[in-house]
DNA sequence: GGAAGTTGTGCAAACGTTTGCACACATTTT
DNA sequence: AAAATGTGTGCAAACGTTTGCACAACTTCC
């Protein structure tokens, strides 16, 4: 229905390669029609079919982005910084979520290269082996954030960030830590939490690691699981920001007061985090700088630049008011 | 270079019409010839290109989303609301930020169509007249979220919402409240803020009224301003649940308790607005649900259903700790 | 004044599908 | 036994671009 280059090149009696080449500017045509058929072009509200000339080329001008979790402010940065970067190449993005469903995450990925888009990000990704397998139907490179084993990824160095945390509370002079994890996301965490005791001389118990789903929920239900112990944590380590929010909140509700009765610590720095009240001590997870990589890496395998190594980023510890030398009564009470 | 149709039918020995009719399910294609020709095009590792298809049935099952500011937390819950109902009907999202600014917005727009999207959604657009224009290009249908004037939209009524706002401080004794505003955004919200004053015959007093960037960043400078005020005020609106808290981080660092001595208001309801401390009294827009309707009523322009009425969600008041009677202190100091 | 180069344009194939139409053969109906 | 209907497949055009090659006309050079 919509005005085609054959409507023009009829009009202006001219072949439909001519009116091509003059909309693009090829040099061998003369400025005469150039002006001309650029003029035509307007006045008939041409609007060139990226469709058509994706075929013809052989390439889409799309990247494919599968997120692990839409709902997670986390990946909000991500994506921001995504967006960016794939606008400024003068790209399209074509956006999933996977809600961690790995059957989801292969939906979606196949989907994307049904649609031909010239490459793939993926986030947290449980299908890496299948990216892997040579003979797989995906012929497009892919990369994937926070995989510490693809060839082409970019990760941030969690379990050093999650190490030096804990070194921190420890510092403050606490001793019994608990960490509330997210069983399916949260292993590096986990493992570096694990090394810092550890190296510190202070045995692992078990009781202080419960799981949660990520979110405030999750913090809100895990908080009062470790207050009942019989002998409760005096900090609290937590997978990420929104579930450090979640012990907070559920902390207040025992009356119990942050940092002075109990330290908490979280994990990503969002933006929100600074001006929590108490300010929350966490590690900043660069996301928007880890978005704009993933794409520069994305678009040189594009180009067929191959010479690319995985980038690992460190995050930066943000020392803030969650967190405070381990209080007398608390730790003596012990 | 990937498989093709055609090669799948050099080998089966058929046509190519026979085996995209075979792939497709066709009921006159023999069960045998079908069988034969899915199971060679698995083994061939072919995928489909929906270039191709979008090019042959003049569709591309794609939609294309311009969101105002990826940075905002307010519009990611949108885009979660409008993710989930496109992968719902099996279209893909374009999607792309514009960042306030119109010249952009207008370029991404642009893009959809030559990309041949089956229709757009755009919210808080700035350009609405172009959309309106008979004859521009964009020959697909449009759905603008939160117009109070464009026939396709779905719009929270912000005016309402903040007309009760302002009234529940009123009904807690509040007579100086002020209100900051975003201005390129905020005029629905200024308006009911006025409307709410005037109707209980408080007048309107300028110097309460103070823009801000809409972020973190605009309640800490707007804050001071107004609490270096000769006759400052005893509670503060603000133009979101974003700027609220920085208003509150402004207001902890003058040693302005909240909510006893001076009370505090948001709009959006964020997640972690009823986590924040103090929990955030605001106004519920559920974007959720916003992204989802305006899907379904772009999907149902799509397919030709013309029989669509703009939608208008009423917003819902959320009561919480943020905001409480007038202290008599300040109160009587005036 | 012929050879060589330059400039501007057109032809036609290609990209990978879908689909209306035609047709051959088999089956059912009258 | 002829006619009508049904079944399975192929032909070829169409969707809207791009681009290698060819070629004519015009310049420039020796």
């Amino acid at each position: 229905m919509a005005v085609s280059i054959k409507d023009i090149a009829k009009i202006a009696g001219v072949s439909p390669s001519t009116v091509s080449r003059a909309l693009n500017n090829h040099p061998r045509i003369s400025e005469g029609t150039k002006a001309h058929i650029q003029q035509l072009a307007k006045e008939m509200g041409y609007v060139p079919s990226s469709i058509a000339r994706s075929l013809a080329v052989q390439r889409s001008a799309t990247i494919g982005v599968a997120v692990t979790d839409l709902t997670d402010p986390y990946y909000i940065g991500l994506i921001q910084g995504i967006e960016k970067a794939i606008a400024a190449h003068t790209y399209q993005m074509l956006l999933n979520s996977f809600y961690r469903d790995p059957d989801r995450e292969l939906e979606v990925v196949y989907d994307f290269h049904q649609r031909r888009v010239d490459g793939v990000i993926v986030t947290g990704s449980y299908i890496e082996n299948i990216y892997l397998d040579p003979d797989n139907n995906f012929f497009k490179p892919v990369v994937i954030i926070n995989s510490l084993t693809y060839p082409h990824s970019v990760a941030v160095d969690r379990a050093t960030g999650m190490r030096k945390l804990i070194k921190h509370l420890i510092d403050l002079g606490h001793r019994r830590i608990a960490h509330v994890t997210q069983p399916r996301d949260g292993m590096e965490r986990l493992e570096g939490y694990r090394v810092a005791l550890e190296a510190h001389g202070i045995s692992v118990d078990p009781a202080l690691i419960v799981p949660c789903d990520g979110g405030i929920m999750g913090g809100l239900t895990a908080a009062p699981v470790l207050m009942n112990l019989a002998h409760p944590p005096t900090a609290i380590s937590c997978f990420n920001d929104l579930t450090a929010i979640g012990v907070i909140n559920a902390l207040h509700r025992h009356k119990c007061r942050v940092p002075q009765d109990i330290s908490v610590t979280g994990f990503d720095d969002l933006e929100m985090s600074a001006y929590y009240n108490p300010s929350l001590t966490t590690v900043r997870q660069p996301a928007n700088r880890v978005g704009e990589r993933a794409v520069e890496m994305l678009i040189r395998l594009i180009n067929h630049k191959n010479n690319v190594e995985p980038e690992i980023v460190q995050p930066r510890l943000m020392f803030r008011d969650s967190t405070a030398p381990v209080s007398l009564s608390t730790a003596t009470s012990s």
